[in-house]
DNA sequence: CTGTGTGCAAAGCATTTGCACTATG
DNA sequence: CATAGTGCAAATGCTTTGCACACAG
């Protein structure tokens, strides 16, 4: 859990278009995210909250991501194991960044290399299919999949069945 | 419908470490896959079969198609409306691409643009990354997300929901 | 013949929704 | 105060599982 302050003042601004009230709850939701750079499910940040003897339902943990990314200020990733997960997004330049994931246990990997060449490419590509197909791009995203070395055939997990769930959910 | 021959040799190849008997269901499902772009879920695949004559259980296309992505003929997408979508991969550099998803409407673009670019940047990111990590990385996922003509604010779609289930899921 | 594959119905789960209640602005 | 936000419980919809039967090798 290294700390980082929560950044108000831009990040609420984006939200004033999106929810009239500014609550509890959401500015809750919105520090766990914020705190960590991990990938986290609903799920997961609903225990979080419980354990920072917050109670708040699930229902309105759903409903504040929903409302988190509309306003922009998260992303949702897919991860391979049928639940969705969110991540904060940091401003732009400081954060970017691309997943590695693991098909084996799902972990997810932040990784930063490769970020000049990937942003000609990226914003080259952006350009041609904008132009091509009439689209309005807002986003993109890269990763690599594989296996962790816990998983890879010889790795410690191999073979095996995968870890439990709150495992190999992060990064 | 564009046909393309199904490629019975090397992938059956691949099949036989993964399954015992090769059968009239797991034939269709795999056909289904094998003559389109597109990106179907377990239901479109059903829907085809049913319309093909072929009365095959949903519950048989979730399992071959599990069977099929372990044996690797086959790649999950995870669209972003929920449900996961099976793609049939072609040899390797005759089918590279990338997709553009929109996030309006949930349809699929495949898009062969920069393969050039792309395929070295993945080259060298896919090196330093298995070092680095210790990952054994076997496939890699580049997306564009935005709207499409349709869902883009102007667009004939915009600010209505969006289309119903069979509409955008496609190419 | 002998398991492997299949279908049906029921179970599982993440996510969504309806509704009455609470608290923000 | 009026309305946006919240929680609960029930509903949804995709996917998985248990089990008895069918068929490929």
């Amino acid at each position: 859990m290294a700390a980082k302050r929560p950044r108000p003042h831009q990040d609420k601004e984006a939200l004033k278009d999106h929810c009239a009230r500014w609550t509890g709850a959401r500015q809750e939701v919105f520090d766990v995210l914020v705190k960590t750079e991990q990938h986290l499910s609903a799920q997961d940040i609903h225990h979080q909250c419980q354990a920072a003897n917050s109670d708040i339902g699930l229902t309105t943990i759903y409903r504040t991501l929903d409302l988190l990314d509309k306003a922009g200020l998260v992303r949702k990733v897919h991860s391979g194991d049928g639940r969705v997960r969110f991540e904060y997004r940091r401003s732009a330049h400081a954060d970017h960044h691309h997943h590695l994931m693991c098909s084996g246990c799902g972990q997810i990997l932040n990784y930063r290399d490769f970020e000049q060449e990937e942003l000609e490419l990226v914003r080259r590509t952006e350009d041609v299919l904008a132009r091509k197909h009439g689209y309005l791009i807002r986003d993109h995203n890269i990763e690599f999949i594989g296996l962790c070395p816990e998983c890879r055939p010889g790795g410690r997990r191999s073979v095996i069945a995968p870890e439990g769930p709150d495992a190999g959910t992060n990064t």
